[in-house]
DNA sequence: ATCTTCACG
DNA sequence: ACGTACGTGAAGATT
């Protein structure tokens, strides 16, 4: 028969370090009535992986019961130096044992003793009933418990990290047997529990003593055949305090417990109790890696639903009333993805098909495209895009359930419905991504299973739309959510469904050319290297270049020595390789990510449809995908991508506008300094004008190119939140001039410095900033211990209103933009939005209205205290319509 | 799934 | 004393 295994758990070690691992984000684990709850969620992480790797069939969680225990009685200081544990961890105690209840664990504290006694105690009992003990705990003293039958797993780092202590680790690691650490702490002392054992003898005395006399005992027995040493005066004169700490040291393993061996039988889960828990501490993903039917969540009945049949429409159109949509597809890209099924509901019934067809029916379409019928959805963009390729015109969408909830907090994105619905306690609707499976086992499963899923999906979203509108009116985010996000969408699936055309045979050309290119700089390198390496590959080069060339590696990354272009640059003289390499590096880059990439995006039409994540970055700025448009090269040879991209008609070209510094410009607005707005409404070169006030010169003649590098540096540095190390690291000048150069901007703009301080301020009273259209960022870091984490809480809020604000004006513009086209009746098309730059593609003839409309529709989105400026080019090409 | 690198504003 | 500039996405290697 297999041993019974048993596993003993030091609550208080574990509790302790599960609350400093997630120390990080304390403010986040915060459930709805405020209560602290990282620990909880750490410990229970900790549970599963223990669960997972022991498969105990008994299992003990020992807490210590309190402050005094007999070695208190024994030694007044005993841990006399623990600092005051936070009020933050201690309030999560009673819940941790609560989850050990639910998850069918015991849990046992007993007045006098600390939990390594009980543990010690039951360590004992289980090893005598032949059980296979395991001891997890975050503290070293226990190893003393070692044995064959113990083993005792001690937390490294955090409580992932573990190291499995059996006789033969003990003994490599400290070359003494186990039993003996008691001795060793006896003559070491113990700085965390406060007792001293010997002067000056540390872990090295200790050991060597232990080495040559076996035991405490021993060495006091034959301490007369020391030759004279300070070591044998120290050992004479502390002999009480070695004793005494030996008995504090010593595990007590007879403690007068009251659980028993048969007792301890691991229960397993409680469901029922579990998922209370999960939910009352607001564990989505807890809860939903829990393998329980959707009955088991929630304890409503299930959502009805008919079936939606040509014949049933009939019926349902003679009700125009508000009607909730859902059409499903089972991946992302909607560009191409077949829809799988569709819902509707309103406040009375719900329908549901997996019928696409349905979709022809004109009945159906004509009240999809019924600007008079109010509706609800989840994801309008990507909704308006799926309809529109079964040539339906979505109309009368007044609630978007994703854009909501965006608005009203951007950090949880995990764009499912469900899981939004979880986090409002609304739990009848499973997440997608439980639902569908994930990775291979992702797959639609049987038609009704999938038309209940419907059905939920529609309940769902009819209930956030009463739950979230309230919300975004307290946040004032009313005319955020109507006046631009909504309107955005359906501009933004206009833009993406025109797509733009890339010429295959451009970026074939490219291919070609960069692939000789690529293979003659390949050759060179291995000949320089003396061998063939996988040049894609930072490992293997950092060995070719730091151990087989010898030369200096510069940084560190987690896994090795970084080969960076910073890096190399530095190497740059050191060996004529490194130039190879770095070539090597951006045309690899251009050919993989950009041509051969961009040819796997495009599409039947000849042209690339992007899609605009619009509820994804935390400052509001759109993201694209599949492929990224946003980041096509401009700076460097790359730059030749850009002659790939052309008008999708003939006679017809490219047109680019875009905002000149509008980050700085609303930098100058918000804060209201006058020295940077004068600069703006004289319409100076910002940067020189920059160099010119912080090198305190007369004229901005006297500027030298240097001077004004250094300036726009610091200029970017202030909207990306300044700190003297990073403005150091970019101009490759001292942290100290770094810090002079900032002084001396705050004093050339005061009131940007009294602006920046006062978002930071403001992050902390409130616990969010806001951009000029009433756009929210919450930022709990603000108030975290760990310098480095609240410091970059700090430089977020001085960055998100000036970086946010700026992506609400071209919002605006761009929903004007597409307006004003209607409007005057243009063929133009607009295609792409690149954070500050609009393009469109627009027949010859209307480039002349273009010149003039675009500026003057982007530079009125907004009315600011300074004018703001665009810059319009075209031509064939992308590359041509850059100014 | 995560890391490293590098492309953009 | 601490060690970072803000916001993104994709490819390829590695775990």
């Amino acid at each position: 028969m297999e041993k019974e295994k048993l596993v003993l758990v030091d609550g208080s070690s574990i509790a302790f370090r599960a609350f400093f691992a997630m120390h990080n984000v304390l403010e986040k684990f915060k459930n709805p009535q405020g209560l602290h709850t990282n620990a909880i969620f750490a410990f229970d992480n900790m549970l599963d992986s223990i669960l997972k790797k022991s498969q105990p069939s008994k299992m003990l969680v020992a807490f210590d019961a309190g402050k005094v225990t007999f070695r208190t009685k024994m030694y007044r200081d005993y841990k006399g130096n623990r600092p005051h544990t936070p009020g933050e961890f201690q309030e999560q105690l009673p819940y941790i044992k609560q989850l050990l209840a639910a998850r069918g664990i015991q849990n046992y504290e007993l007045a006098n003793y600390e939990a390594d006694d009980i543990i010690g105690t039951l360590a004992r009992q289980g090893e005598a009933a032949g059980c296979q003990v395991t001891v997890v705990t975050g503290d070293r003293d226990l190893t003393q418990l070692v044995t064959d039958q113990v083993t005792v797993v001690v937390t490294i780092k955090g409580v992932s990290e573990l190291e499995y202590y059996t006789p033969e680790h003990f003994q490599e690691k400290l070359g003494i047997k186990p039993q003996q650490l008691i001795d060793l702490k006896a003559l070491m002392g113990d700085n965390s529990d406060n007792y001293p054992g010997v002067t000056k003898v540390g872990e090295k005395t200790g050991l060597k003593l232990l080495h040559q006399y076996g035991s405490l005992e021993n060495l006091y027995a034959e301490i007369d055949g020391m030759k004279t040493s300070k070591l044998k005066e120290h050992l004479l004169e502390d002999e009480d305090q070695a004793r005494l700490s030996q008995q504090l040291a010593t595990i007590q393993c007879q403690a007068p417990i009251k659980v028993e061996l048969a007792d301890l039988t691991y229960q397993g889960d409680q469901t029922e109790e579990l998922v209370e828990f999960y939910k009352e501490m607001n564990f989505q993903s807890k809860l939903n890696k829990l393998d329980i039917s959707q009955e088991q969540l929630t304890s409503a009945p299930p959502v009805k639903y008919h079936e939606l049949t040509t014949e049933q429409l009939e019926d349902w159109v003679a009700t125009p009333t508000e009607q909730t949509v859902v059409i499903e597809m089972l991946n992302d890209d909607y560009h191409t993805e077949p829809i799988i099924g569709l819902a509707v509901g309103n406040e009375k019934e719900i329908w549901v098909s997996d019928q696409v067809e349905l979709l022809a029916n004109p009945q159906l379409k004509a009240c999809l495209e019924n600007p008079k019928t109010p509706k609800i959805v989840f994801d309008y963009k990507r909704t308006y895009v799926a309809l529109y390729r079964h040539q339906i015109q979505l109309q009368g969408v007044k609630f978007d359930a994703l854009l909501a909830s965006y608005l009203l907090d951007v950090n949880d994105n995990s764009n499912d419905l469900g899981e939004l619905a979880q986090s409002y306690n609304y739990y009848q609707l499973e997440p997608d991504r439980k639902f569908y499976g994930q990775g291979a086992k992702k797959k639609v499963p049987a038609a009704s299973e999938l038309k209940q899923h419907l059905a939920n999906k529609v309940a769902a979203l009819q209930f956030l739309a009463q739950e979230l509108p309230p919300q975004l009116q307290e946040h004032d985010q009313d005319q955020l959510f109507e006046e631009i996000e909504l309107p955005l969408a359906l501009v933004l699936a206009q833009m993406e469904i025109a797509g733009i055309k890339v010429e295959q045979g451009t970026l074939q050309e490219m291919q070609q050319k960069l692939g000789v290119r690529l293979a003659e700089l390949e050759q060179d390198i291995y000949r320089q290297a003396g061998h063939e390496f996988n040049l894609n590959s930072p490992q293997q080069l950092s060995q070719v270049l730091f151990e087989e060339m010898k030369l200096q590696p510069l940084k560190k990354t987690k896994r090795g020595y970084s080969t960076s272009v910073a890096v190399l640059e530095k190497l740059k003289n050191k060996a004529p390789i490194i130039t190879d390499i770095l070539n090597y590096r951006q045309v690899a880059k251009i050919q993989s990510t950009y041509v051969v990439g961009l040819l796997h995006s495009l599409a039947q039409d000849g042209k690339v449809h992007t899609r605009y994540q619009q509820t994804l970055t935390q400052t509001g700025r759109l993201s694209s995908v599949d492929p990224n448009l946003q980041n096509i090269p401009v700076r460097s040879e790359g730059r030749e991508i850009r002659k790939s991209f052309v008008a999708s008609e003939p006679d017809w070209q490219l047109f680019s506008s875009d905002y000149s510094q509008i980050e700085l410009r609303i930098l100058a607005h918000l804060s209201g300094d006058e020295n940077m707005q004068q600069a703006f409404r004289e319409n100076y070169d910002i940067h020189a004008h920059t160099a010119m006030r912080i090198f305190g010169l007369q004229d901005i003649k006297a500027v030298t190119p240097d001077m004004r590098r250094k300036a726009k540096a610091t200029n970017f540095g202030i909207v990306y939140g300044i700190s003297d190390y990073g403005l150091a690291q970019n101009i490759g000048i001292s942290r100290t001039e770094a810090a002079e150069f900032i002084k001396s901007y705050f004093d050339q703009y005061p009131k940007v410095k009294l602006y920046l301080d006062q978002m930071v301020q403001q992050a902390r009273e409130q616990g969010y900033v806001e951009t000029i259209m009433h756009r929210r960022r919450y930022l709990p870091d603000i108030h975290a211990h760990n310098y480095n984490v609240r410091s970059f809480a700090e430089r977020t809020a001085m960055n998100t209103p000036i970086q946010g604000s700026a992506a609400d004006v071209i919002k605006i513009a761009m929903i004007n933009m597409q307006e004003k086209l209607q409007e005057h009746q243009l063929k133009t098309r607009m295609l792409l939005q690149v954070h500050d730059e609009l393009i469109f593609e627009a027949p010859t003839a209307e480039i002349a209205i273009l010149e003039k409309l675009v500026p003057q529709v982007m530079d009125s989105a907004v009315q600011l205290d300074i004018p703001l400026k665009v810059e319009s080019a075209y031509g064939l090409t992308w590359y041509d319509a850059k100014g």
